[in-house]
DNA sequence: ATCACTTGTGGGAGCGCTCCCACAGTGCCT
DNA sequence: AGGCACTGTGGGAGCGCTCCCACAAGTGAT
């Protein structure tokens, strides 16, 4: 070791006592200046820091978690690999949204993968463990058993997409169905008449509030809601061709597809192709998601977009508030626990 | 706090002294079975192991962190937000490979971001104050600090793409000269005989190597190698565009372009498109990750494929093994330390 | 029988913090 | 003058582990 890594004195990081020594004041007080409590005067503060800033003090988290019983960290939980999540632009925006609210915390984002049973094991032991003081949910299933197992721990939770109209936990959203809506919209009014949706996996709530936004839409402009014109989709580029047979076999005349994601539209597109018809000549074709998909589309896909980033910060900043809100016990009743965000639409060639 | 969080026994998990005393041993041997000590007869270590389920005992990573001094603990280090890395497929593929070899141990997977000066600087403290055993580094620039700063502190790390041949870090990358080489070779095959290459940004080794390889494969092929052929992108859809311009003008009759990206090659696509040139009949085009883009272009893009959570894995299993040799110092020289994964050719419409 | 190892085990010390109690000092009300 | 709050501070206790020393018991050589 000589002369090789010996910074500090004994070889090792400053403590809390080096600092204190150094400042000439207590081991409680440099705790206390470190944590920003009020009841330390401004000379002893100052001194404190001054002693901070030529030692290099950084805290030792370990300890630090020990002594407090917390840990200073968050765990993003990453469903089944095969979920949409992983999509883009699902899952990099959120992280960009969620590492930008981050760098303004002292909180670590660890990830967390659960897709295989080994692994929500250990995620159940790891939560069990209290290893972490809060959880992001992202694209869960209706029937996951994680946000039940989460309340039972007492760990704060925020999710993302919440599972139902009754979702407990606090959730941060895009508006879907205001999403649906304005795809119909813009739709009717270039002219299209015959407007067919092919939907998501309907046991994504996300997806049925699209279908529900599709059907208002088109009732209120005083249209009749036929049910043939909704195929049920899976998100899937196959599932998506396989909706799109049906649909002009249902309807030959249809003149514009509103598809729940752009992976299904890109199917649709396909089959569209196939049977000759020209997009948007023919039939107008509107995505969900604005990915990469539709941007590369040929031609361009119109698609609504989600503020996905936007949610990630949002989905950071209502689980800093339920951990910072855990001693105080108040009941906040539900106020601001649901977040919707607007979504928008971007139009391009092929609408 | 009545009746609120009072779960278990006494208010809290069990710790190993309750373990120890359930199975009537001592706290010392509880510990030298967790951590799987041989000098255990298997008479205790049967005893012990039947308490620890019984307790459904953890361990406290805080007390085993400040007691032991390691974390068990890995960082992915995520540099800015406008890099590759971000793009699909790379992220969310590599974050499964990662992910995959991660449940196979007990360490967890930090993520950090370190895009803006203020990220960088809590990045640097994050390091100084060892809180990860660690790092995974990717797509890193070649005139990247972070790097030595890890060696200086000697803190394990694995570089996802070195940054240049003399790379001192443990790396893995895909074969990039190879898949250039093969992009290149397939147009051969397929007859063309003017194949110009749009290149990554050069700063970016791999980018330099794809280079080589389009050299290469030419001159083996007995071509002779223009530069002019040659222009540089960056990895952008706009810088696509303008070297397929440049490229048209300098050669008019060319039959044939490898694009070091997908993204280029859409940016690219969209200029023949726009001066009339059909693809693939009058030029071919090959891109490079065969992301999304490639498989929804018009027509679909023939591209060269990294194995990306391979890398991931390959990624996690260096580190662990640096991690692990830190305490022998034995000088294992360089072997090992480099691994290169091969790349495959996706023959798509394009070509 | 003694000595020297080896194997298995118990438990003290200590990792670097936070929490909290104790206490000196100050100011204001009775 | 005494009483009582409040502010600022020091430092003990303890969080739940790992590390390591001590030691009992067993084994084989002397």
């Amino acid at each position: 070791m000589a002369g090789h890594g010996a910074r500090g004195r004994s070889g090792g990081r400053p403590t809390l006592e080096e600092v204190a020594a150094r400042a000439g004041v207590g081991r409680g007080t440099v705790s206390r200046v470190i944590n920003g409590s009020p009841r330390v005067s401004d000379t002893t503060r100052a001194a404190v820091e001054a002693a901070v800033a030529e030692l290099g003090y950084v805290p030792n988290t370990a300890a630090r978690a020990l002594a407090a019983n917390r840990t200073d960290a968050i765990a993003l939980v990453v469903p089944e690999p095969e979920t949409r999540f992983f999509a883009e632009p699902y899952f990099s925006d959120m992280l960009r949204g969620v590492g930008a609210e981050l760098s303004e915390t002292e909180m670590q984002l660890l990830l967390i993968f659960a897709g295989s049973d080994r692994e929500r094991q250990r995620l159940a032991q790891y939560l069990a463990a209290h290893r972490v003081d809060g959880v992001l949910l992202v694209s869960v299933h209706a029937d996951d058993p994680l946000p039940d197992l989460l309340s039972q721990l007492e760990i704060p939770a925020v999710i993302s997409g919440p599972r139902s109209e009754a979702e407990t936990l606090p959730s941060v959203d895009s508006d879907n169905y205001g999403g649906g809506r304005s795809a119909v919209e813009h739709l009717l009014s270039r002219g299209r008449t015959l407007i067919a949706h092919i939907t998501g996996r309907l046991d994504v709530y996300g997806a049925q509030r699209r279908v529900d936004g599709y059907r208002d839409a088109l009732r209120d402009a005083g249209h009749e809601v036929r049910e043939s014109l909704v195929e049920q989709g899976d998100f899937t580029e196959e599932g998506g061709r396989r909706a799109m047979t049906e649909l002009l076999a249902r309807h030959p005349d249809l003149d514009a597809v509103f598809a729940g994601s752009d992976v299904m539209a890109a199917g649709a597109r396909q089959v569209l192709r196939e049977v000759g018809r020209r997009i948007p000549d023919d039939v107008a074709l509107v995505g969900y998601d604005d990915s990469a998909i539709a941007r590369h589309m040929d031609p361009p896909l119109t698609s609504v977009r989600q503020p996905i980033e936007e949610m990630g910060r949002r989905m950071l900043d209502l689980l800093l508030t339920e951990i910072a809100d855990r001693r105080p016990a108040v009941s906040r009743g539900l106020e601001r626990r649901r977040v919707v965000l607007a979504t928008e639409l971007e139009v391009r060639a092929s609408s």
